[in-house]
DNA sequence: TGTACATCAGTGAACGCGCGTTCACTGATGTAC
DNA sequence: TGTACATCAGTGAACGCGCGTTCACTGATGTAC
């Protein structure tokens, strides 16, 4: 039979989660660097210093929040660069992302704004997120009959491509959305989006096919 | 004969100039969000009060800080598409990233920083500010004979492309001196870097080439 | 099943500190005559 | 050139406030017998 947490630890995990998504929500109009430990837990409603059973600081709960956003991303990559026939790919690929930002839009903010952002522990671990996502892609890639003949210092570069293109991609729905909220424009920002994702992925596509050709 | 500023005029902008200095400093470890006014004032000597007579906040200063960044990236991505046979132009383009890097670390941290960073007005002022410089690339890129047949939206997703390829490039180099200061093995990962960032570019211009061929 | 003790998630008071902003000021620079 | 007044970049004291962290605590949950 499954093992079943004890009242007190089932509790704790509850508390811990709502202090994770009270931060993914403060974290929509500031950066992690100036997320305050006090603000977090006013926003749960529970005292300061409760904060400390589940993280030593803000950063910490930062570097728990790059498992949960690049954990729910995982699967997402994973259908992306699933088989299918070229057109049909991307197609779908930028389909799947704005799908993912519509159901995670904080998750894909926090990503966005923490990669390069100010808090080193966090970086660090969205770089190695990232790098093992290349490495899954390349891995997919790799089972392409058009990859024969490639090496595998070229697949990984062309995994990080796609990598980066996603992230790209993902970051212009995001800003669409934002922009939709004060100009009624929605649909619209979306399409145009929609169109110059295709057409770079389209573009990275063709290089490939046409790589050492 | 030139025009020469009064002597209270000079001052003024040099002061000014020392507290855009001081923040661009202070903002190697953390993010403009959580960067504070008295920090800036403290770093460069003056009394906190005077950062008033500069800016009204330090998103004020934030967005100067924009103009001053990307000003100084604007000659380097007139060169970098400047015209040359398309392999040289690849090559030059990427070292000539790679010495904007050298010459102007933190403005390249701050810009890959607060491009999705917590502070609204900052993220549209470098969005703008990355526009401008597509719409550049993008008339260089027709006066090439490859562009023949190319219609005005796909110019600018191509040079889109290349300008979101340049930043990554610059991360990428940002990175490898980060990693430098710790790891020694400084000169390797700069010409790993020099490596990956070449053959994306290549890649991308293999996509233009057969591009609806 | 019941009892006695241990654990530990969350509390609430207290602390010292640096923050952003206000205000009246000073004194060097600029200007009018 | 000299004088009298205006301007204004930078000062320094003061304010109320929220911050992160410490500490001893409480009381529900867990465990041993």
């Amino acid at each position: 039979m499954s093992h079943t947490l004890g009242i007190r630890q089932a509790q704790k995990q509850k508390t811990r989660q709502a202090l994770l998504d009270a931060a993914l929500g403060l974290l929509e109009e500031q950066s992690l660097s100036s997320l305050g430990l006090r603000e977090v837990t006013r926003a749960v409603g529970v005292a300061p210093t409760a904060f400390y059973r589940h993280f030593r600081s803000t950063e910490d709960l930062g570097v728990a929040l790059v498992e949960e956003a690049l954990g729910s991303l995982h699967p997402m990559i994973r259908q992306t660069v699933a088989p299918a026939d070229s057109g049909q790919r991307i197609t779908r690929a930028v389909e799947l992302i704005a799908h993912h930002v519509d159901t995670y839009p904080a998750h894909v903010r926090f990503i966005a704004r923490e990669r390069h952002g100010g808090v080193q522990p966090v970086r660090q671990a969205i770089r190695e997120q990232l790098a093992r996502f290349a490495e899954e892609v390349k891995a997919e890639l790799a089972k392409d009959p058009e990859s024969d003949g490639w090496n595998d210092e070229d697949l990984l570069m062309l995994a990080h491509l796609y990598v980066d293109q996603m992230l790209i991609t993902a970051s212009l729905f995001m800003e669409a959305m934002e922009a939709a909220e004060t100009t009624e424009f929605s649909g619209e920002e979306r399409e145009r989006v929609t169109q110059l994702a295709t057409r770079q992925m389209r573009l990275i596509s063709v290089g490939r096919r046409h790589w050492l050709g």
